[in-house]
DNA sequence: GTGAAAGCGCTAACAA
DNA sequence: TTGTTAGCGCTTTCAC
């Protein structure tokens, strides 16, 4: 491969100075409209592109945004990345990606990794710690709460109204008819699972719904396997239940499994919802309903926010609650 | 945020010169014990990082490696980049993700992007183009062969056994008693899928049935719509079929979804088999026979020669086929 | 075993 | 409107 060319050599052919080509390059005025042509074409020509390092080196600044995520293979996660990426690489970044599978080190390691690298701005679609270390590089929290939001000092939070879609996917199980409802959730590392929680809860006590704390099981991990363990201890309980209402939409596909492992069917025996409304959702068995979070919408308004701080501007607002709504598909139509 | 700290305060600090810094950090040797371990310590006391932009321009290397994808939200490709982010980053490498969403042009943009910004190696899932411009940068050609695979000049590829593959599940749906066999694919942008339905004409041949032209559907996409559409015109046709040989997950997701709207059964009225065996396959309706991929091999081949040649050995072998099996679930069972 | 110094490609302050 | 130049942080050659 031969040598890439540098702005000495462009400066050269279009016989300026290298100064003048980083300002056509830059937009940053103070030339001539001749000058800029033929520079213009030079480059072109020569098929030039600046080298990355030597810029980033000199700005202290690069092209790169990091994006950390606790595991891409979710699809919910995939989806929230691809369309980040393809947002901002539309805006000439690139997306370093990172995975944590939800360790603390791991993540701890990558931000660590990423601010070495220069990266323009962070997005954390995660909720493992709080990092005062990244005060100075814009950030987006994205998707998931950190823990400690109330100590976050800097950066913008984004997150669906994970409350009131609990709250929905609810009462859509007793507008069905559910009495018995039944919730699966995993609340480590997820602070999204418990306020959906929580919309569960209001649900219940709107419509004189009492919980019954035989029917709230909490799994290991958010897994279709997970889901099945714990929706057979359901079968095998006393509690009767005739609705289960999954905080995702992996362990609701468990629960359908589960259940009919055991010898239940949805929507026939038990009714089911998700939440995320992602591919699974429509695809598994008797198709899903769940509660649809607006994917391209965050991964908008992630980008906006963020090039916004990178620009220097604080957006007004720190915190977007995006709102949610619920997909009805077979597994609430009870059948006659 | 207080400036980062720079390889010539480390070197004031431990009382030597930045060299020898550098040396100790890059195990250059020409130091000494006790040298090695003052240095050490100010650096791990100062929490100090090198520059990368800075090593990036001196040595127009980065630890950076470009991932091209097709598109994230794939299962099967985010797990592959799951696993290859996850073994790079224990390297020392950090992975820049890029989408094409099958778009020639974005992923001729993103190549040259990957290239300024001197990326160490290239993963390239994709098979749209031969890029004679990457000789010079290692490149490892991941699942999906270059529609142009002979005028490969360098790099290496790894692909798995899609032509077994196809003929194993074929083989399946031939032993559960299919007698007429349809198939669904998507040839465009894809010779895995090719090579898939080849290895579905090799077990038809070796069992004497005939392929049946009316039972070869081709999809506009990978979509479970389009193999819904699909195969809702195989049942509205003339030709009768009781086994549908799927070149990928999805689609087979989607014709489980498309004969249940016309009211037919999977496995009662017909077997369908997947290929992939992404969570859908083991999620979906019945439980989905696929052929399963070793997708975590592949991706520590890859990172095992990339690595290598980065390290500036050609591996002794520039083409590696791995292989396939069959993970049979209850779409494959013939009920009694 | 260690240090001095050049220079990677680029930008920005200053000069003209 | 344009050019000259210093220097970003690092590695590496050369000298000691």
């Amino acid at each position: 491969m031969e040598k890439a060319k540098s702005i000495k050599e462009i400066a050269q052919l279009a016989g300026v100075s290298t100064a003048t080509v980083s300002r056509v390059i830059n937009q940053n005025g103070r030339f001539s409209k001749e000058t800029e042509e033929r520079v213009r074409r030079i480059i072109r020509q020569q098929g030039y592109m600046p080298n990355m390092s030597a810029k980033g080196l000199r700005t202290s600044r690069t092209q790169v945004i990091g994006i950390i995520v606790p595991d891409i293979t979710n699809p919910h996660f995939a989806e929230l990345v691809l369309n980040l990426e393809m947002n901002l690489f539309q805006h000439g970044y690139s997306c370093l990606i990172c995975n944590t599978n939800e360790s603390e080190e791991l993540e701890k390691k990558h931000i660590r990794s990423l601010t070495a690298q220069n990266v323009r701005g962070i997005v954390l679609i995660s909720g493992l710690r709080n990092y005062i270390e990244l005060s100075g590089t814009p950030v987006v929290y994205l998707d998931r709460p950190s823990h400690s939001r109330k100590e976050r000092t800097s950066g913008v939070m984004i997150e669906s109204d994970n409350e009131t879609g609990g709250y929905l996917a609810t009462k859509e199980l007793i507008r069905a008819g559910c009495r018995q409802i039944a919730i699966l959730k995993c609340l480590k590392n997820d602070d999204n699972q418990q306020a959906r929680y929580k919309g569960f809860q209001r649900a219940l006590v709107e419509e004189d719904l009492r919980e019954n704390e035989l029917l709230c099981m909490d799994t290991a991990a958010v897994s279709v396997k997970d889901a099945r363990v714990a929706v057979a201890q359901l079968v095998a309980g006393t509690a009767h239940f005739d609705g289960i209402m999954s905080t995702t939409d992996t362990m609701a596909v468990g629960a359908v499994i589960g259940l009919r492992e055991n010898g239940l069917e949805v929507p026939g025996d038990v009714l089911v919802t998700g939440f995320d409304d992602c591919q699974l959702a429509a695809a598994c068995g008797p198709g899903l309903t769940s509660v649809h979070q607006d994917v391209p919408g965050m991964s908008r308004l992630a980008t906006e926010l963020l090039l916004q701080m990178i620009e220097g501007k604080q957006p007004e607002k720190t915190y977007y609650r995006l709102p949610v709504s619920l997909t009805v598909r077979r597994s609430t139509q009870r059948e006659k």
